[in-house]
DNA sequence: GAGGAGATCGTCT
DNA sequence: GACGATCTCCTCT
């Protein structure tokens, strides 16, 4: 059921026509899917099971809505790239562009459910696997976007507008073929604009999702 | 278990 | 100069 490492690195990453569609179309199709780290020593995967949609100029909340900048200039350039940004002086947020290139769009990814190389997540964390309680300490992991961030040691400097699509790119995303969940769609979490836009995908059940 | 406040800084106005 | 697609810790119940 859980691909070894072996398996995961042979396996090619989604291709640019993936991700040159409408975020609503993207996200619920990249629930179930492996973000993959290839780091020098060992391979960190973990199955996304939470994200959200980011629309263009017709979305309030989204970074995009006030057009091009420096900042967001990666959610205007090809389908396919990390888009990494800064927030609240403390954590990373992860995305992917999507639509073709030169239209605004996103998925934020949200949360992840840990395959391999859990113990480099926890030491990124500084997250103690050790305690009684396992499954609490596995939670802290990846359950929200600041967290998966750090657990795979994505940031701006490092991972900002990089081709996500490319087999070469130590950051991508494949499909290792897990069957698809049922899905439940709810509105965006932390936002202040569009709250009544359900574009909030999570595979339903799955404790990993983040609460709120 | 739930709720509130502080931390902390890049980006845009 | 204000604010934000968050997390953690602390307090109260």
């Amino acid at each position: 059921m859980v691909a070894t490492n072996i398996s995961i690195l042979t396996l090619p990453p989604l291709p640019r026509e993936f991700y040159q569609r409408d975020p609503r179309l993207v996200s619920p199709n990249l629930l179930g899917k492996l973000l993959v780290r290839k780091q020098r020593k060992r391979v960190l995967a973990a199955r996304i099971v939470e994200v959200e949609a980011y629309l263009g100029a017709d979305d309030p909340a989204a970074h995009s809505a006030s057009g091009r900048t420096l900042r967001n200039a990666v959610l205007f350039g090809p389908p396919g790239h990390s888009y990494v940004y800064f927030i609240y002086g403390n954590h990373f947020c992860f995305n992917v562009s999507c639509l073709p290139d030169g239209e605004a769009g996103g998925v934020l990814f949200r949360a992840l459910e840990p395959l391999t190389g859990i113990k480099e997540m926890a030491e990124a964390r500084g997250v103690s696997l050790n305690e009684g309680k396992a499954d609490s300490a596995l939670r802290k992991l990846t359950s929200g976007p600041g967290r998966l961030a750090e657990a795979f040691g994505i940031t701006r400097d490092r991972d900002n507008a990089k081709d996500l699509t490319d087999a070469r790119s130590d950051l991508t995303i494949v499909d290792d073929g897990f069957p698809s969940q049922p899905i439940e769609i709810t509105p965006r979490v932390g936002i202040t604009k569009a709250l009544d836009h359900p574009l909030r995908y999570i595979v339903a059940g799955n404790k990993f999702v983040s609460h709120r």
